[in-house]
DNA sequence: GTACAATAATTGAGAAGTCAATTAATCATT
DNA sequence: AATGATTAATTGACTTCTCAATTATTGTAC
């Protein structure tokens, strides 16, 4: 389905602004079929997020800045996804020993069982989940990484 | 900057994977440009995406599902974001006459200066915003479509 | 080493999102 | 025109997000 279908318009202000409704459309898109895959683990799209990170660096810890740093959306409130997977015991935490404003965060072994049980259900990461040969995929993250470049607007991001 | 930068690191499932989380990133940090910009007007991402939808249509009403069809994050509750609006004043909302069970909206004159106000500071949909060429836009746009085709896991959106 | 700035993490309060259940009206079938 | 299914919108309960203020610790300059 294209954009215009989707949005049910043709009205768009330039190429440029298009594609910007689009890039968000999709990503809304995206968010869609991975809550919904990851709902009966009972963690959102989030949490899932932030286990995959510390499975990247386990069994190094990460702070909490850390893990912010590698998110996708800069902006989560890293403490309380944190008291989530606590609660749920797929992670665990502790005080800083060099620097005690920091706190350390690794992955638990339940923790690194969920994701092995979710990678069963190859869906949500499988190549060509998304329709695009490889070239194509490389060539939409280029102009990702372009479009971002020497932007005018100031960001706090 | 580039993705791995963005997200520190270089490990990626698949060019497929490294695509999806650009679009992710992408999504969430154009949003960031757009909520700081709006920031001073007062309304929300979402807020705005109604109005401008609204304007579109203008002098001819929606009902609540014809906005909620054309917007880009299709979960939205279009009743709390009505809501919203209607306190600010600028969108009217009545009963339908032809069909009772739906609401028409439509934007009022003070929605309609609040959109040219915020036109006026350009920035957010400028050509070139993205930095992207209209050519480059399109490609993007033409991907993000195919992207969305023939997609193997079922969604409610 | 004391004062002040900077950093890491947390919290509190209010706003917004989510999801299922509900209400009201219309449609479709007989 | 009575029945049940469908559709549009709303609501309630709950969760999550947001953003500024706060606490604790470390870094820097004198």
């Amino acid at each position: 389905m294209k954009i215009e279908e989707a949005l049910k318009t043709n009205k768009f202000k330039s190429d440029q602004h298009k594609a910007m409704l689009n890039i968000m459309f999709t990503a809304s898109w995206l968010r869609g079929k991975v809550v919904s895959k990851l709902k009966c683990y009972g963690i959102s799209q989030e949490q899932y997020n932030v286990l995959r990170i510390l499975r990247g660096s386990h069994p190094t810890p990460l702070c909490a800045k850390d893990i912010t740093d590698r998110m996708i959306d800069k902006n989560s409130n890293t403490t309380r996804i944190m008291d989530k997977l606590i609660t749920k015991e797929y992670i665990n935490k502790w005080r800083g020993e060099v620097d005690r404003r920091e706190v350390n965060i690794s992955i638990t072994e339940s923790g690194l069982e969920l994701l092995k049980d979710i990678d069963k259900e190859e869906a949500i990461d499988k190549p060509n989940y998304l329709n695009l040969s490889d070239a194509e995929a490389g060539l939409l993250s280029a102009l990702l990484d372009k479009l971002r470049e020497n932007c005018s607007v100031a960001s706090n991001q």
